[in-house]
DNA sequence: CCACTTCTTTCAAGGCGTGAACTAAGTACA
DNA sequence: TGTACTTAGTTCACGCCTTGAAAGAAGTGG
């Protein structure tokens, strides 16, 4: 039961509270007049819906522009302080916590490092709970004041209606991470992949803002993607993840960490790039850095060690094909590639990549994309898990008591 | 400009009207009390909508039925006969005409043999135009109750806002398909891929019925695939197509049709089968009876002839590995297997692909798919692209006139 | 024949968006 | 300085919608 219940009266108006909200919230502060085109409503009821949400305090007057000889607009906005959501990054390598007010500027930040593979889900919970608490209390905002918390973790996360995370790669099977964290914390709770949760960051605010039709990659030590469909900058277009990175790109190819063979993953994932290197290299490596040091450092020097330009070469290689593929499953018009190992690759050897895309892709959909490397830093999951509370309240038509449960935007 | 406009309190009678509608279509007759039920509005309001469209002449009452000690419900269904739809299959070997009553019943059919790859788009709209007369004539429906057209074609099929289509197999560059039926009929058109279309019959009226998230694949002489995400049986959840069928399984393999390296169509299409089969025979086939004819007979001896084992085996391979990736990126809980050729698999090797699927795909997301064969024969594709007129129709609330554009549903 | 159950209809009440008229607040120009 | 014009926002009567409660309809069981 329970479709989107437009179906009375009262839910019309939660419409267009919501659908004003949306405007405001992803064009920023404007006129009562671009809200009704964008809304499709009549100036009066813009006035009157915009009227209530003043009332409530979360909307406020903002200044007017001058429009070209006649009655300047006044400008309204969301009210940044009016209430805060937190994003929760669970990495392979640490465990990041920010919290943002509703304009998504950051106010307060937490990173723990960890080795998720070696934790037990408990100690993780701990560890997030723990992170919230340090970031609320760094900033002086108090608990009331947060519509909700969204937590983004690697591997398939499924909604039954409570999250369950199942990641191979790190062994969690089945983990209720949902469950776990509602028993140590009261704030509303939103859990999703956190590849699915960068390319939201990324199509709200970063590189793949305002294309209709847009992929997003995560390449760091896992693989994964989020597609866009069918909605400009608009509204909760439709996402879709899976565990992208654990396609077979070779049919028993390589062996993966995930027990099949011929992943893409297994090509083109940190540990894969390590692994051959190694093996180029004819012996293990030096120091015990941690992976993404180690990568790095080994991607820096392509100009004058052949070993790491032939790595690279042949994960553009690979990523290619893998790229070629999404474009033509989902032609999109636009593909970005983000991850801190994605952002590497695309930094080095972007149209090296594109034509290793456009050798696998048919022409037609392949013909208008673009291939761009993402906006967003290192903090996209945090920033793109937070937007989880922000679009259930803004959906709800800015009711607060509405942030509960676990489906996503 | 125009989202969903249920912002006017005359679009919520309309979206009423339509939730009515979509349960009666896709439930089968029912009582007012489960139409309630299922749309969330009060007895009041099914009573009046139900009403109305009982005036307009598309509801229809139909008997009742018992309701243990009260008053029996009485039965509400959609009048078969109000209107029709024409579901046209544009396939690689013929064009299939197909009229419909709205309870999908098929009160028409025409088929033109035809050889796809060899005919000007021009030609093969004059063979749909021509069937589609054929078809009316024949059964003496009038056109003004033709609700629209509904048309599946291979390839990737671009709204823009006209169809246009791209078929890079089958020698369509940028063909506005759309455009040109437009100039030869009145009739409402919708075109899109035709095997999204399979799956969107599949979905509402065959083995992919009632999944909440199932994926359709479409084997014959191209490989095509549709999905379906977080709706149970309800309305229009969302489908997406595109190219499956040349993304690669082994980077830089088999060359393939469309010009690119390794596809999966490569592997598993029918052309593969049948050019696989005869290197393993040492020579050129005997005969020139088309594909179809000569792939089918070919599996109908896999007991006897070693060759086409072998050819089945590898089929079953390379698809269950395809398979295994759709399931890691989509987890649906069901797939199901169409086309000519892939029933054909799917009723010889069944339990092996499903294997092939398992080795290929990580463990969770696997664990509770059902892989079933396809239930609709021959006349699939048709009576999905049958399926965009009358989705139309009903999301319209039930209004003719609102039948236009080539959106999709 | 009466009590009870279940489904459907009727209707007053309250809420909502529209469209038109109106007010507010500027510019252009004489 | 003032008049005409332009654009933005507000007010309000009107019609439409859904709800919720109460009434009606059509059965069953004793």
């Amino acid at each position: 039961m329970g479709s989107r219940q437009t179906s009375t009266v009262h839910g019309l108006r939660r419409e267009n509270r919501a659908r004003a909200l949306w405007d405001l919230y992803l064009h920023g502060p404007g006129s009562r007049q671009r809200i009704g085109a964008g809304a499709g409503v009549s100036p009066g009821t813009v006035s009157n819906v915009v009227g209530d949400l003043m009332e409530q305090g979360l909307v406020q007057e903002s200044g007017s522009v001058p429009s070209g000889g006649g009655r300047p607009s006044s400008i309204v906005q969301i009210d940044p302080g009016y209430a805060f959501v937190l994003g929760v990054d669970v990495g392979e390598s640490s465990v990041l916590v920010e919290l943002f007010d509703l304009a998504m500027q950051v106010r307060g930040r937490h990173r723990i490092p960890t080795e998720l593979a070696r934790l037990a889900p408990a100690e993780v919970v701990e560890q997030i709970v723990a992170g919230v608490a340090a970031v609320l209390a760094q900033s002086g905002v108090a608990t009331d004041d947060v519509l909700g918390v969204g937590v983004g973790v690697p591997g398939l996360v499924e909604h039954s209606p409570l999250a369950v995370v199942h990641a191979q790669t790190v062994g969690w099977d089945a983990v209720p991470l949902e469950a776990l964290l509602h028993e140590r914390t009261a704030l509303p709770l939103a859990v999703d992949n956190g590849a699915k949760l960068l390319g939201q960051a990324e199509h709200w605010f970063g590189a793949a803002r305002g294309a209709a039709d847009v992929v997003v990659v995560l390449l760091g030590h896992g693989l994964g993607t989020s597609i866009f469909t069918r909605g400009s900058g608009a509204r909760a277009p439709m996402s879709s993840p899976g565990e992208w990175g654990h396609t077979a790109v070779v049919v028993d190819g390589q062996p993966c960490r995930c027990g099949a063979r011929g992943c893409l993953e297994a090509y083109v994932g940190a540990g894969a790039v390590a692994a051959r290197y190694d093996v180029l290299r004819g012996g293990p490596a030096e120091g015990s850095e941690d992976l993404e040091t180690r990568v790095t450092e080994l991607l820096a020097r392509t100009d004058s060690d052949p070993a790491s330009a032939t790595v690279l070469a042949e994960v553009v290689r690979y990523l290619g094909a893998g790229i070629g593929n999404l474009v033509n499953v989902y032609s999109p018009s636009r593909v970005v590639l983000g991850g801190w190992l994605g952002r590497q690759v695309a930094a080095l050897r972007m149209t090296e990549l594109a034509g290793a895309a456009a050798r696998n892709a048919l022409r037609t959909p392949f013909a208008d994309v673009e291939l761009l490397r993402a906006d967003l830093g290192a903090d996209a999951v945090a920033l793109g898990a937070a937007t989880l509370p922000v679009g259930r309240f803004l959906s709800s038509g800015g009711q607060r008591d509405a942030v509960l449960g676990s489906r996503p935007v």
